[in-house]
DNA sequence: TGCTAATGTAAGCAACGTCCACATTAGCAA
DNA sequence: TTGCTAATGTGGACGTTGCTTACATTAGCA
């Protein structure tokens, strides 16, 4: 929310940036719902049609900030597989259980992070999802498929993975997004999800205590 | 949606009621985001500013909206298990799983029937939960317990089940809301997810098959 | 050095949520 | 029944919003 600098230039030079950014500093500080478009051309000193020059409408502006949030998950999300999977000290289906737990860690805590974010991004849910989501959801599949592969649950229960996994977990960064999960418990939380969850899917007491300890709580 | 009828009587007598009848219908119709008080005043022949005797503002009218809502939901949830206390036919901890199944199938369907009002559930989230909202929560706090009562579950996963029962059922209730849960899929989403958690939880395999034949899945 | 396309401005439109002074009337006490 | 008061609805206004359109400025390239 930087304070109304005038600006000497007729034109600003990135003003489709400063506008992502402002419009993400303000979604996170007062939510979505109050959100203004003319509010945050006033702030960054332009006049309001200005923003027309780079977004449809409103809603085309949040569904940007959306998707640049999507992507910095899903390059939180490649970074915590990617460190998992440099490890070789543990079997396949250890790691493959360990990327969920990983995952999970990652997906929750920034819900709890970033709480308005969130509700923006579950709320335009039905729209056809931008290139950073899509890298999310691929990297999702790739854990589910990981599961199967490196046999840690039978091929017969993916289906019924897809159904549980990322739904469980999205149910349990509601919570954290909402204040209803203490800050405290949070990996607590992440970790009761992902054990039963996995551990309902067939994976093995064995490989679930191997995860473990791949993946300290704190 | 009702056609702008002119009153002839000066005062409506129920104007509450027909203000939370049409919210609801137009936030079914076009979402929570699309509701215009004044366009609903004006359906109803009534003037904007008779909204402000009965709700503070729009977002109260809306909070209205969704408790009514929630407590459309409370009345499901306890006929479903009542349908299933009233059959003495099975063990306890069969019941108790089983009411699990029943309540994901009413919420999930539910969801899948008017995501519109779900949506616009989820994103009241963080405000102090009404009448209607706090009789669901009593009610699952209720399925939960009894797991425990019933010896279902170790009384140590009381709180794990908190945490991956109603999230994870949430989580598929988003996909429903989302249209990205097929109809034609949606009870065996349902069955998926239960099954897969209370498993995960401890929930005996014997139970979980009982539990399927009790309810049917269609 | 100029031309053109990109980018910003200013003014204005219709709609919105909300408030206020006032009109009407329901329901109750005398 | 009559009259009073509180509840309920009206009409108009205010400030703000998203968005459009006609025009101004300027960046970048032939």
């Amino acid at each position: 929310m930087s304070t109304s600098a005038r600006r000497s230039t007729y034109h600003h030079r990135d003003l489709r940036t400063a506008l992502l950014r402002e419009a993400t500093e303000r979604v996170d500080q007062g939510g979505s719902e109050a959100f203004s478009l003319r509010e945050a051309a006033r702030a960054i000193g332009v006049s309001p049609g200005a923003a027309y020059r780079h977004f449809a409408d409103k809603a085309d502006l949040l569904a940007a900030v959306v998707d640049a949030d999507f992507a910095e998950l899903a390059d939180d999300l490649a970074a915590a597989r990617d460190a998992i999977t440099r490890d070789p000290a543990h079997a396949p289906q250890v790691r493959a259980a360990a990327i969920v737990l990983a995952f999970g860690r990652v997906y929750v805590r920034r819900a709890g992070t970033h709480p308005e974010r969130f509700h923006l991004a579950s709320s335009t849910g039905r729209t056809t999802p931008g290139p950073g989501e899509q890298r999310v959801r691929d990297l999702t599949e790739d854990m589910r498929a990981q599961l199967v592969e490196t046999g840690a649950i039978h091929p017969r229960m993916f289906q019924d993975a897809s159904w549980t996994i990322v739904p469980a977990l999205y149910g349990l960064a509601s919570l954290a997004a909402d204040g209803q999960l203490d800050d405290a418990h949070r990996d607590d939380g992440v970790r009761a999800v992902v054990h039963t969850v996995l551990r309902g899917l067939g994976v093995a007491e064995e490989a679930l205590a191997q995860m473990e300890s791949l993946i300290p709580n704190t």
